[in-house]
DNA sequence: GTATTTGCAAAAGCTTTGCTGCAAC
DNA sequence: GTTGCAGCAAAGCTTTTGCAAATAC
């Protein structure tokens, strides 16, 4: 049973802590949350565009770090699978990790409680107080594997 | 009881696989191995032209590039803490994490068997063959958090 | 001697910044 | 009416690339 209310938080989340809600800011983060994979800046300016037509890429440079400096967003870097840009997701309830297929460039999400016991250990063991976590991993997804092997 | 003998690895492997031993590279891996802190390219190029004057940045990007893909190093993002740089390490014999403090920017390398069984894990229930794990936090670290504390 | 690798210089990305004017509150 | 924020354009960084010359083998 989950209770599906994501969605407003950020923008709420933002004019609680005194930022304005600029027109701007709500198609930036409509795009995120509705975006069905991570977006790099050059993807969220594009697509943000088609709700508000004359938005600028350093609105886009600057929402992102606002964003990610309130935690609202996580910064993604995909084993720079295509140049070095980054890629954002609205922050997960959980902590979950990207598997990058080398081959395809498929991305895909795994969560597991193993992280959650990593992650305090992490801070246990070092005194550590942990803001963000990120794990990436670099590899052959299953499909490209067994296409490899079959060569 | 550990045999000391990760030296001169890089560079067998380098020639072994067929690729030149020139002098810019013995300067780079020698560099790289003898490292206390991570490496940017430009600290690379910097402390590698103690040995080899003239060496070009270009150069260091190739070969850096070369030696990620043999697998010989690692790539760390670490938490981008100044700018956006990437960087390096030789490849460890066992996997381990970066705890990057955002306030003083200190970096530490963390092993623990949690790692290598959440490894496991992925590849287990994702069938995906890992190639490279990289697993960096940031946050705050002890000192840092009783200083800010004490305000 | 030949094929690989380097240096140089130029270009290509991605990201940041200063400043003026607009818009949220 | 104020103050924060956006747009524009220019600059800043890091990284990549083409090509002639140098070098490892």
């Amino acid at each position: 049973m989950k209770t599906e209310r994501r969605q407003p938080s950020l923008l709420r989340e933002l004019s609680s802590k005194g930022f304005r809600l600029t027109s701007q800011r709500r198609a930036l983060i409509r795009t995120i949350q509705e975006a069905k994979n991570h977006l790099d800046v050059a993807s969220l300016l594009r697509t943000a565009k088609k709700q508000k037509a004359d938005i600028d890429r350093a609105t886009v440079y600057r929402t992102v770090d606002l964003l990610k400096k309130l935690g609202l967003i996580d910064e993604l870097d995909l084993m720079h699978l295509e140049g070095e840009r980054h890629y954002y997701e609205a922050r997960a309830d959980r902590d979950h990790l990207h598997l990058a297929c080398y081959q395809c460039g498929a991305i895909l999400e795994y969560s597991t409680p193993t992280l959650e016991r990593l992650k305090e250990e992490i801070a246990r063991e070092n005194q550590f107080q942990v803001g963000v976590l990120r794990l990436e991993v670099g590899g052959w997804c299953n499909r490209c594997r067994l296409k490899s092997a079959r060569v």
